[in-house]
DNA sequence: TCAATAGTGTCTGTTAGACATTATGGA
DNA sequence: TCCATAATGTCTAACAGACACTATTGA
Protein backbone atom coordinates (compact mmCIF):
# COMPACT_ATOMS: atom_id res chain seq x y z
CA UNK A 1 0.00 0.00 0.00
CA UNK A 2 2.79 2.09 -0.67
CA UNK A 3 1.82 5.45 -2.36
CA UNK A 4 3.18 7.14 -5.42
CA UNK A 5 6.14 9.30 -3.85
CA UNK A 6 4.94 12.16 -5.53
CA UNK A 7 1.47 11.85 -3.98
CA UNK A 8 -0.16 11.99 -7.23
CA UNK A 9 -3.50 9.95 -7.20
CA UNK A 10 -2.14 6.14 -8.60
CA UNK A 11 -4.23 5.53 -12.61
CA UNK A 12 -4.81 2.09 -11.07
CA UNK A 13 -3.91 -0.41 -8.04
CA UNK A 14 -3.52 -3.95 -8.71
CA UNK A 15 -5.80 -5.97 -6.02
CA UNK A 16 -5.29 -9.83 -5.78
CA UNK A 17 -6.80 -12.20 -3.54
CA UNK A 18 -4.44 -15.07 -2.35
CA UNK A 19 -5.83 -18.63 -1.83
CA UNK A 20 -4.12 -21.44 -0.30
CA UNK A 21 -6.05 -24.66 1.29
CA UNK A 22 -6.08 -24.55 5.22
CA UNK A 23 -7.13 -27.02 7.85
CA UNK A 24 -9.77 -29.00 5.32
CA UNK A 25 -11.01 -25.22 3.60
CA UNK A 26 -10.00 -22.70 1.14
CA UNK A 27 -8.47 -19.68 2.87
CA UNK A 28 -7.76 -16.33 1.48
CA UNK A 29 -4.72 -13.81 2.76
CA UNK A 30 -7.00 -10.03 4.19
CA UNK A 31 -4.99 -7.30 5.35
CA UNK A 32 -6.41 -5.37 8.64
CA UNK A 33 -6.09 -1.96 7.58
CA UNK A 34 -5.14 0.31 10.42
CA UNK A 35 -6.82 4.02 11.37
CA UNK A 36 -10.02 4.18 13.03
CA UNK A 37 -12.05 1.60 11.95
CA UNK A 38 -11.13 -2.16 12.06
CA UNK A 39 -11.57 -3.08 8.46
CA UNK A 40 -10.52 -5.83 6.20
CA UNK A 41 -9.51 -5.44 2.73
CA UNK A 42 -7.32 -7.42 0.06
CA UNK A 43 -3.80 -6.67 -0.31
CA UNK A 44 -2.93 -4.10 -3.29
CA UNK A 45 -0.32 -1.78 -4.71
CA UNK A 46 0.23 0.62 -6.93
CA UNK A 47 2.51 -0.93 -9.79
CA UNK A 48 6.26 0.78 -9.67
CA UNK A 49 7.15 2.73 -12.82
CA UNK A 50 7.07 0.84 -15.72
CA UNK A 51 6.13 -2.45 -13.99
CA UNK A 52 4.11 -5.08 -15.59
CA UNK A 53 0.32 -6.52 -14.30
CA UNK A 54 1.97 -9.24 -13.66
CA UNK A 55 5.26 -8.64 -11.91
CA UNK A 56 2.98 -6.36 -9.44
CA UNK A 57 0.39 -9.04 -8.47
CA UNK A 58 3.00 -11.57 -8.50
CA UNK A 59 5.12 -8.67 -5.76
CA UNK A 60 1.97 -8.26 -3.86
CA UNK A 61 1.01 -11.72 -3.23
CA UNK A 62 4.65 -12.38 -2.14
CA UNK A 63 5.04 -9.63 0.14
CA UNK A 64 1.73 -10.49 1.75
CA UNK A 65 1.79 -13.79 2.00
CA UNK A 66 5.70 -14.77 2.41
CA UNK A 67 5.77 -17.04 -0.12
CA UNK A 68 5.50 -17.32 -4.19
CA UNK A 69 1.74 -18.38 -6.07
CA UNK A 70 2.43 -21.68 -7.70
CA UNK A 71 -0.11 -20.22 -9.91
CA UNK A 72 -1.55 -16.73 -10.88
CA UNK A 73 -4.31 -15.64 -13.06
CA UNK A 74 -5.76 -12.15 -13.71
CA UNK A 75 -9.64 -11.83 -12.85
CA UNK A 76 -10.52 -8.59 -14.89
CA UNK A 77 -10.52 -5.06 -14.40
CA UNK A 78 -13.18 -3.40 -11.78
CA UNK A 79 -14.30 0.32 -11.67
CA UNK A 80 -17.52 2.10 -10.02
CA UNK A 81 -17.98 0.16 -6.65
CA UNK A 82 -16.65 3.65 -5.24
CA UNK A 83 -15.45 1.91 -1.72
CA UNK A 84 -12.19 1.44 -2.05
CA UNK A 85 -9.49 1.16 0.27
CA UNK A 86 -6.81 3.46 -1.14
CA UNK A 87 -9.36 5.25 -3.46
CA UNK A 88 -8.45 3.94 -6.66
CA UNK A 89 -10.24 4.69 -9.87
CA UNK A 90 -9.19 1.43 -11.73
CA UNK A 91 -8.70 -2.29 -9.88
CA UNK A 92 -6.92 -4.91 -11.74
CA UNK A 93 -7.86 -8.09 -10.22
CA UNK A 94 -5.36 -11.28 -10.00
CA UNK A 95 -5.90 -14.02 -7.74
CA UNK A 96 -3.11 -16.57 -6.92
CA UNK A 97 -2.99 -20.08 -5.25
CA UNK A 98 -0.39 -20.98 -2.45
CA UNK A 99 1.06 -24.57 -1.32
CA UNK A 100 -0.87 -25.78 1.62
CA UNK A 101 -0.52 -24.08 4.65
CA UNK A 102 0.44 -20.40 2.52
CA UNK A 103 3.10 -19.21 4.21
CA UNK A 104 4.02 -16.45 6.87
CA UNK A 105 1.51 -13.61 5.98
CA UNK A 106 3.45 -10.12 6.33
CA UNK A 107 2.34 -7.37 8.70
CA UNK A 108 -1.16 -7.02 9.21
CA UNK A 109 -2.28 -10.30 6.98
CA UNK A 110 -3.93 -12.91 7.80
CA UNK A 111 -5.43 -16.39 6.80
CA UNK A 112 -9.29 -16.19 6.82
CA UNK A 113 -11.39 -19.22 5.89
CA UNK A 114 -13.84 -18.63 3.26
CA UNK A 115 -16.97 -19.68 5.35
CA UNK A 116 -15.73 -16.95 7.68
CA UNK A 117 -15.26 -14.43 5.99
CA UNK A 118 -15.86 -10.37 7.47
CA UNK A 119 -17.18 -7.57 5.79
CA UNK A 120 -15.51 -6.31 2.74
CA UNK A 121 -14.99 -3.09 1.23
CA UNK A 122 -17.54 -3.33 -2.27
CA UNK A 123 -15.35 -3.68 -4.74
CA UNK A 124 -13.28 -5.68 -2.70
CA UNK A 125 -15.92 -8.07 -1.89
CA UNK A 126 -16.25 -8.67 -6.07
CA UNK A 127 -13.29 -9.57 -6.72
CA UNK A 128 -12.97 -11.91 -4.11
CA UNK A 129 -15.85 -13.66 -5.49
CA UNK A 130 -14.88 -13.35 -8.84
CA UNK A 131 -11.00 -14.37 -7.98
CA UNK A 132 -12.59 -17.82 -6.57
CA UNK A 133 -14.59 -18.44 -9.63
CA UNK A 134 -12.15 -17.21 -12.13
CA UNK A 135 -9.76 -20.07 -9.69
CA UNK A 136 -12.18 -22.77 -10.37
CA UNK A 137 -12.84 -22.61 -14.06
CA UNK A 138 -9.47 -20.80 -15.48
CA UNK A 139 -7.07 -23.31 -13.06
CA UNK A 140 -5.70 -26.63 -14.81
CA UNK A 141 -6.21 -28.79 -12.34
CA UNK A 142 -3.93 -31.27 -13.37
CA UNK A 143 -0.04 -29.51 -13.35
CA UNK A 144 -1.23 -27.33 -10.41
CA UNK A 145 -2.44 -29.97 -7.77
CA UNK A 146 0.46 -31.25 -7.24
CA UNK A 147 2.26 -28.80 -6.30
CA UNK A 148 0.17 -27.52 -3.73
CA UNK A 149 1.04 -30.87 -2.10
CA UNK A 150 4.69 -32.19 -1.07
CA UNK A 151 6.41 -34.67 -3.45
CA UNK A 152 4.44 -37.84 -2.12
CA UNK A 153 0.99 -38.12 -1.13
CA UNK A 154 -2.37 -40.02 -0.45
CA UNK A 155 -4.73 -40.09 -3.36
CA UNK A 156 -7.17 -39.43 -0.38
CA UNK A 157 -4.98 -36.25 0.11
CA UNK A 158 -5.06 -35.56 -3.25
CA UNK A 159 -9.03 -35.95 -3.47
CA UNK A 160 -9.01 -33.39 -0.86
CA UNK A 161 -7.45 -30.52 -2.75
CA UNK A 162 -9.24 -31.41 -5.93
CA UNK A 163 -12.55 -30.91 -3.67
CA UNK A 164 -11.61 -27.93 -2.36
CA UNK A 165 -10.10 -26.36 -5.69
CA UNK A 166 -13.57 -27.17 -7.08
CA UNK A 167 -15.67 -26.85 -4.44
CA UNK A 168 -17.64 -30.02 -4.10
CA UNK A 169 -17.10 -33.02 -3.34
CA UNK A 170 -15.62 -36.01 -5.93
CA UNK A 171 -16.82 -39.92 -6.09
CA UNK A 172 -13.74 -41.77 -4.85
CA UNK A 173 -14.20 -44.83 -6.76
CA UNK A 174 -14.51 -42.32 -10.11
CA UNK A 175 -11.73 -40.38 -9.25
CA UNK A 176 -9.21 -42.89 -8.69
CA UNK A 177 -10.44 -44.16 -12.12
CA UNK A 178 -10.04 -41.02 -13.86
CA UNK A 179 -6.34 -40.36 -12.10
CA UNK A 180 -5.65 -43.84 -13.46
CA UNK A 181 -6.86 -43.24 -16.82
CA UNK A 182 -5.02 -39.76 -17.34
CA UNK A 183 -1.61 -41.78 -15.96
CA UNK A 184 -0.61 -38.74 -13.58
CA UNK A 185 0.31 -40.46 -10.59
CA UNK A 186 2.45 -43.58 -9.79
CA UNK A 187 2.26 -45.56 -6.69
CA UNK A 188 5.30 -45.28 -3.92
CA UNK A 189 6.12 -48.38 -1.88
CA UNK A 190 5.72 -46.84 1.13
CA UNK A 191 2.18 -46.00 3.52
CA UNK A 192 1.58 -43.55 5.72
CA UNK A 193 -1.08 -44.59 8.86
CA UNK A 194 -3.30 -41.70 9.90
CA UNK A 195 -5.30 -42.40 12.83
CA UNK A 196 -7.86 -45.08 12.85
CA UNK A 197 -8.10 -46.71 9.40
CA UNK A 198 -6.24 -49.09 6.91
CA UNK A 199 -3.08 -46.76 6.12
CA UNK A 200 -2.93 -45.47 2.93
CA UNK A 201 -0.40 -45.98 -0.15
CA UNK A 202 2.06 -42.99 -0.59
CA UNK A 203 2.03 -41.75 -4.43
CA UNK A 204 3.71 -39.39 -6.36
CA UNK A 205 3.25 -37.03 -8.96
CA UNK A 206 4.44 -38.64 -12.45
CA UNK A 207 2.96 -37.74 -15.43
CA UNK A 208 3.52 -39.76 -18.46
CA UNK A 209 3.71 -39.22 -21.65
CA UNK A 210 0.20 -38.95 -23.17
CA UNK A 211 -0.29 -42.35 -24.95
CA UNK A 212 -1.50 -42.18 -28.71
CA UNK A 213 -5.53 -41.66 -28.45
CA UNK A 214 -5.51 -41.29 -24.65
CA UNK A 215 -8.35 -39.03 -23.31
CA UNK A 216 -7.92 -35.76 -20.94
CA UNK A 217 -9.13 -36.04 -17.13
CA UNK A 218 -12.42 -35.45 -16.90
CA UNK A 219 -13.19 -34.35 -13.51
CA UNK A 220 -17.42 -34.36 -14.10
CA UNK A 221 -17.82 -36.19 -11.15
CA UNK A 222 -20.43 -35.61 -8.50
CA UNK A 223 -21.68 -36.74 -5.56
CA UNK A 224 -20.89 -38.83 -2.02
CA UNK B 1 -10.22 7.07 -31.26
CA UNK B 2 -10.95 11.22 -29.87
CA UNK B 3 -8.11 12.33 -27.81
CA UNK B 4 -8.39 13.43 -24.27
CA UNK B 5 -9.22 17.46 -25.36
CA UNK B 6 -6.21 18.59 -22.62
CA UNK B 7 -3.66 16.45 -24.59
CA UNK B 8 -3.13 14.65 -21.40
CA UNK B 9 -1.93 10.86 -21.93
CA UNK B 10 -5.35 8.73 -21.68
CA UNK B 11 -4.62 6.58 -18.12
CA UNK B 12 -5.85 3.56 -20.33
CA UNK B 13 -7.97 2.71 -23.34
CA UNK B 14 -11.33 0.33 -23.75
CA UNK B 15 -10.53 -1.76 -26.73
CA UNK B 16 -12.89 -4.19 -28.34
CA UNK B 17 -13.67 -7.49 -29.95
CA UNK B 18 -17.03 -6.77 -32.31
CA UNK B 19 -18.21 -10.01 -33.33
CA UNK B 20 -21.03 -11.26 -35.87
CA UNK B 21 -21.93 -14.47 -37.71
CA UNK B 22 -21.52 -13.43 -41.18
CA UNK B 23 -21.33 -15.66 -44.67
CA UNK B 24 -21.40 -18.38 -42.67
CA UNK B 25 -18.27 -17.75 -40.67
CA UNK B 26 -17.41 -15.46 -37.69
CA UNK B 27 -16.48 -11.94 -38.68
CA UNK B 28 -14.46 -9.31 -36.47
CA UNK B 29 -15.01 -5.46 -37.08
CA UNK B 30 -11.50 -3.80 -37.67
CA UNK B 31 -11.26 -0.46 -38.47
CA UNK B 32 -8.23 1.17 -41.11
CA UNK B 33 -5.50 3.20 -39.29
CA UNK B 34 -5.63 6.43 -41.81
CA UNK B 35 -1.63 7.94 -41.74
CA UNK B 36 0.84 6.70 -43.57
CA UNK B 37 1.29 2.82 -43.28
CA UNK B 38 -2.07 0.63 -44.32
CA UNK B 39 -2.26 -0.93 -41.32
CA UNK B 40 -5.90 -2.67 -39.48
CA UNK B 41 -6.90 -2.03 -35.83
CA UNK B 42 -9.47 -3.25 -33.23
CA UNK B 43 -11.77 -0.22 -32.18
CA UNK B 44 -10.87 1.78 -29.30
CA UNK B 45 -11.62 4.78 -27.45
CA UNK B 46 -10.72 6.52 -23.86
CA UNK B 47 -13.89 6.69 -21.57
CA UNK B 48 -15.14 9.73 -21.34
CA UNK B 49 -14.26 11.26 -17.79
CA UNK B 50 -16.52 9.53 -15.17
CA UNK B 51 -18.09 6.95 -17.57
CA UNK B 52 -17.77 3.38 -16.48
CA UNK B 53 -15.49 0.67 -18.19
CA UNK B 54 -18.73 -1.00 -19.66
CA UNK B 55 -20.51 1.87 -20.99
CA UNK B 56 -17.33 3.32 -22.60
CA UNK B 57 -17.14 -0.70 -24.28
CA UNK B 58 -20.66 -0.12 -25.47
CA UNK B 59 -19.96 3.14 -27.04
CA UNK B 60 -17.33 1.92 -28.41
CA UNK B 61 -19.01 -1.33 -30.24
CA UNK B 62 -22.34 0.73 -31.19
CA UNK B 63 -20.53 3.03 -32.89
CA UNK B 64 -18.07 1.26 -34.91
CA UNK B 65 -20.89 -1.71 -35.56
CA UNK B 66 -23.22 0.65 -36.29
CA UNK B 67 -25.71 -1.60 -33.77
CA UNK B 68 -25.73 -2.34 -30.18
CA UNK B 69 -24.30 -5.89 -29.14
CA UNK B 70 -26.97 -8.65 -28.14
CA UNK B 71 -24.31 -9.72 -25.80
CA UNK B 72 -20.79 -8.01 -24.11
CA UNK B 73 -18.28 -9.40 -21.81
CA UNK B 74 -15.08 -8.10 -20.08
CA UNK B 75 -11.79 -10.19 -21.39
CA UNK B 76 -8.93 -8.93 -19.73
CA UNK B 77 -6.61 -5.72 -18.64
CA UNK B 78 -3.41 -5.34 -20.86
CA UNK B 79 -0.15 -3.55 -20.56
CA UNK B 80 3.71 -4.54 -22.19
CA UNK B 81 3.32 -5.73 -26.06
CA UNK B 82 4.67 -2.34 -27.09
CA UNK B 83 2.68 -1.68 -30.12
CA UNK B 84 -0.57 -0.23 -29.22
CA UNK B 85 -1.77 2.35 -32.27
CA UNK B 86 -2.53 5.32 -29.54
CA UNK B 87 0.49 4.34 -27.43
CA UNK B 88 -2.03 3.34 -24.36
CA UNK B 89 0.16 1.91 -21.48
CA UNK B 90 -3.29 -0.12 -20.32
CA UNK B 91 -6.08 -1.48 -22.58
CA UNK B 92 -9.15 -3.15 -21.01
CA UNK B 93 -10.59 -5.53 -23.98
CA UNK B 94 -13.83 -5.72 -24.53
CA UNK B 95 -15.71 -8.63 -26.45
CA UNK B 96 -19.01 -8.04 -27.81
CA UNK B 97 -21.67 -9.93 -30.08
CA UNK B 98 -23.81 -8.54 -32.51
CA UNK B 99 -26.52 -10.08 -34.89
CA UNK B 100 -26.27 -12.12 -37.43
CA UNK B 101 -25.62 -9.38 -40.45
CA UNK B 102 -23.44 -7.13 -38.36
CA UNK B 103 -24.97 -3.61 -38.92
CA UNK B 104 -23.26 -1.13 -41.01
CA UNK B 105 -20.01 -0.22 -40.36
CA UNK B 106 -18.65 3.25 -39.28
CA UNK B 107 -16.20 5.24 -41.20
CA UNK B 108 -13.23 3.15 -41.71
CA UNK B 109 -14.65 0.39 -40.21
CA UNK B 110 -14.85 -3.33 -41.98
CA UNK B 111 -16.29 -6.99 -41.18
CA UNK B 112 -13.11 -9.62 -41.77
CA UNK B 113 -13.80 -13.02 -41.46
CA UNK B 114 -11.84 -14.90 -38.57
CA UNK B 115 -10.21 -16.61 -41.54
CA UNK B 116 -8.53 -13.96 -43.13
CA UNK B 117 -7.59 -11.40 -41.09
CA UNK B 118 -4.75 -9.43 -41.54
CA UNK B 119 -1.67 -8.40 -39.18
CA UNK B 120 -2.45 -6.25 -36.38
CA UNK B 121 -0.65 -4.51 -33.67
CA UNK B 122 0.51 -7.19 -30.97
CA UNK B 123 -1.85 -5.81 -28.42
CA UNK B 124 -4.84 -6.21 -30.65
CA UNK B 125 -3.74 -9.76 -31.70
CA UNK B 126 -3.60 -10.68 -28.05
CA UNK B 127 -6.75 -9.21 -27.52
CA UNK B 128 -8.54 -10.37 -30.67
CA UNK B 129 -7.47 -13.87 -29.49
CA UNK B 130 -8.42 -13.70 -26.22
CA UNK B 131 -12.08 -12.16 -27.00
CA UNK B 132 -12.77 -15.05 -29.12
CA UNK B 133 -11.56 -17.49 -26.37
CA UNK B 134 -13.89 -15.58 -23.52
CA UNK B 135 -16.85 -15.43 -26.46
CA UNK B 136 -16.63 -19.14 -26.88
CA UNK B 137 -16.12 -20.40 -22.79
CA UNK B 138 -18.22 -17.10 -21.14
CA UNK B 139 -21.36 -16.91 -23.25
CA UNK B 140 -24.62 -18.57 -22.13
CA UNK B 141 -25.32 -19.87 -25.43
CA UNK B 142 -28.90 -20.54 -24.90
CA UNK B 143 -30.46 -16.99 -23.88
CA UNK B 144 -28.05 -14.90 -26.50
CA UNK B 145 -27.84 -17.47 -29.46
CA UNK B 146 -31.84 -16.70 -30.61
CA UNK B 147 -31.29 -12.64 -29.97
CA UNK B 148 -28.94 -13.22 -33.06
CA UNK B 149 -31.55 -14.52 -35.35
CA UNK B 150 -35.24 -13.47 -36.66
CA UNK B 151 -38.62 -14.27 -34.61
CA UNK B 152 -38.53 -17.44 -36.41
CA UNK B 153 -35.32 -19.71 -37.79
CA UNK B 154 -35.25 -23.47 -38.75
CA UNK B 155 -33.31 -25.68 -36.76
CA UNK B 156 -30.23 -25.50 -39.53
CA UNK B 157 -29.90 -21.93 -38.71
CA UNK B 158 -29.58 -22.45 -35.07
CA UNK B 159 -27.26 -25.35 -35.26
CA UNK B 160 -25.06 -23.28 -37.36
CA UNK B 161 -25.12 -20.07 -35.04
CA UNK B 162 -24.03 -22.53 -31.98
CA UNK B 163 -21.68 -23.94 -34.34
CA UNK B 164 -20.14 -21.01 -34.74
CA UNK B 165 -20.21 -19.91 -31.66
CA UNK B 166 -18.89 -22.63 -30.44
CA UNK B 167 -16.31 -22.91 -33.35
CA UNK B 168 -17.22 -26.79 -34.33
CA UNK B 169 -18.96 -28.85 -35.55
CA UNK B 170 -22.17 -30.48 -33.70
CA UNK B 171 -23.90 -33.38 -34.52
CA UNK B 172 -27.19 -32.85 -35.82
CA UNK B 173 -29.65 -36.17 -34.15
CA UNK B 174 -27.85 -34.68 -30.97
CA UNK B 175 -28.43 -30.80 -30.85
CA UNK B 176 -31.93 -31.99 -31.87
CA UNK B 177 -32.50 -33.96 -28.92
CA UNK B 178 -30.56 -31.69 -26.55
CA UNK B 179 -32.53 -28.77 -27.58
CA UNK B 180 -35.73 -30.52 -26.90
CA UNK B 181 -34.70 -32.01 -23.53
CA UNK B 182 -34.02 -27.99 -22.96
CA UNK B 183 -37.61 -26.72 -23.92
CA UNK B 184 -35.60 -24.19 -25.42
CA UNK B 185 -37.88 -23.79 -28.93
CA UNK B 186 -41.53 -24.75 -30.35
CA UNK B 187 -42.73 -25.24 -33.64
CA UNK B 188 -44.41 -23.22 -35.71
CA UNK B 189 -46.35 -24.62 -38.42
CA UNK B 190 -44.64 -22.68 -41.38
CA UNK B 191 -42.35 -23.88 -43.48
CA UNK B 192 -39.57 -22.97 -45.53
CA UNK B 193 -38.25 -24.40 -48.70
CA UNK B 194 -34.44 -23.46 -49.32
CA UNK B 195 -33.66 -24.51 -52.14
CA UNK B 196 -33.17 -28.35 -53.23
CA UNK B 197 -33.96 -30.64 -50.17
CA UNK B 198 -37.08 -31.09 -48.43
CA UNK B 199 -38.39 -27.72 -46.85
CA UNK B 200 -37.51 -27.11 -42.81
CA UNK B 201 -39.95 -26.40 -40.00
CA UNK B 202 -39.71 -22.92 -38.66
CA UNK B 203 -39.04 -22.96 -35.17
CA UNK B 204 -39.40 -19.78 -32.80
CA UNK B 205 -37.95 -18.92 -28.85
CA UNK B 206 -40.59 -20.76 -26.60
CA UNK B 207 -38.49 -20.86 -23.05
CA UNK B 208 -41.16 -23.36 -20.96
CA UNK B 209 -40.58 -23.47 -17.20
CA UNK B 210 -38.04 -25.39 -16.19
CA UNK B 211 -39.74 -28.60 -14.65
CA UNK B 212 -39.12 -30.03 -11.76
CA UNK B 213 -35.49 -31.64 -12.14
CA UNK B 214 -34.86 -30.98 -15.07
CA UNK B 215 -31.65 -30.77 -16.06
CA UNK B 216 -29.77 -27.61 -18.39
CA UNK B 217 -28.58 -27.88 -21.82
CA UNK B 218 -25.51 -29.96 -22.37
CA UNK B 219 -23.77 -28.88 -25.95
CA UNK B 220 -21.24 -31.37 -25.46
CA UNK B 221 -21.53 -32.43 -28.57
CA UNK B 222 -18.77 -33.53 -31.38
CA UNK B 223 -18.30 -34.83 -34.42
CA UNK B 224 -20.02 -34.65 -38.08
C1' DT C 1 -14.63 -56.77 18.53
C1' DC C 2 -15.81 -52.46 16.77
C1' DA C 3 -15.09 -48.28 14.27
C1' DA C 4 -12.88 -45.96 10.72
C1' DT C 5 -10.51 -45.38 6.63
C1' DA C 6 -8.25 -47.35 2.19
C1' DG C 7 -8.89 -49.61 -1.88
C1' DT C 8 -11.66 -52.45 -5.57
C1' DG C 9 -15.07 -54.82 -8.37
C1' DT C 10 -19.62 -54.78 -10.39
C1' DC C 11 -23.92 -52.88 -11.97
C1' DT C 12 -26.96 -49.46 -13.99
C1' DG C 13 -28.75 -45.30 -16.12
C1' DT C 14 -27.53 -41.70 -19.15
C1' DT C 15 -25.92 -39.99 -23.30
C1' DA C 16 -22.84 -38.70 -27.23
C1' DG C 17 -22.10 -40.09 -31.60
C1' DA C 18 -22.68 -43.46 -35.52
C1' DC C 19 -25.66 -45.21 -38.70
C1' DA C 20 -29.64 -46.05 -41.28
C1' DT C 21 -34.02 -44.82 -42.99
C1' DT C 22 -37.96 -42.16 -44.31
C1' DA C 23 -39.89 -37.66 -46.03
C1' DT C 24 -40.17 -34.07 -49.32
C1' DG C 25 -38.95 -30.79 -52.15
C1' DG C 26 -36.07 -28.81 -56.63
C1' DA C 27 -33.57 -29.68 -60.81
C1' DT D 1 -35.50 -39.69 -62.13
C1' DC D 2 -31.84 -38.13 -59.16
C1' DC D 3 -30.11 -35.42 -55.58
C1' DA D 4 -30.05 -32.66 -51.56
C1' DT D 5 -31.69 -31.57 -47.26
C1' DA D 6 -34.95 -32.37 -43.18
C1' DA D 7 -36.34 -35.24 -39.61
C1' DT D 8 -36.32 -39.37 -36.80
C1' DG D 9 -35.46 -44.06 -34.86
C1' DT D 10 -32.11 -47.47 -33.19
C1' DC D 11 -27.69 -49.17 -31.64
C1' DT D 12 -23.37 -48.97 -29.11
C1' DA D 13 -19.48 -47.59 -26.39
C1' DA D 14 -18.13 -44.72 -22.69
C1' DC D 15 -18.67 -43.39 -18.20
C1' DA D 16 -20.44 -41.18 -13.85
C1' DG D 17 -22.26 -42.53 -9.79
C1' DA D 18 -24.23 -46.10 -6.64
C1' DC D 19 -23.38 -49.94 -3.99
C1' DA D 20 -21.20 -53.55 -1.82
C1' DC D 21 -17.40 -55.74 -0.44
C1' DT D 22 -12.60 -56.73 1.26
C1' DA D 23 -8.32 -55.05 3.70
C1' DT D 24 -5.99 -53.15 7.51
C1' DT D 25 -5.19 -50.49 11.19
C1' DG D 26 -6.18 -48.19 16.26
C1' DA D 27 -9.09 -48.15 20.16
Amino acid sequence: MSRDPRGKRPSYTVDVVAVTPRDGTLAVLLERRGGSRDGWGLPYDVPLPGEPLERTATRVITRAAGAAPAWMGQIAAYDGLTSHPGASALSIGYVGLLPVGGGAPGPGGEWVALAGLPGLPERHGRILDDGIATLRDRLDLAPVAFRLLPASFTLSELQQIYELLLGRRLHKASFRRALQAAWLVEPTDEWRSEGRGRPAQLYRYAPKKRRRGRRGVRFDLLGS
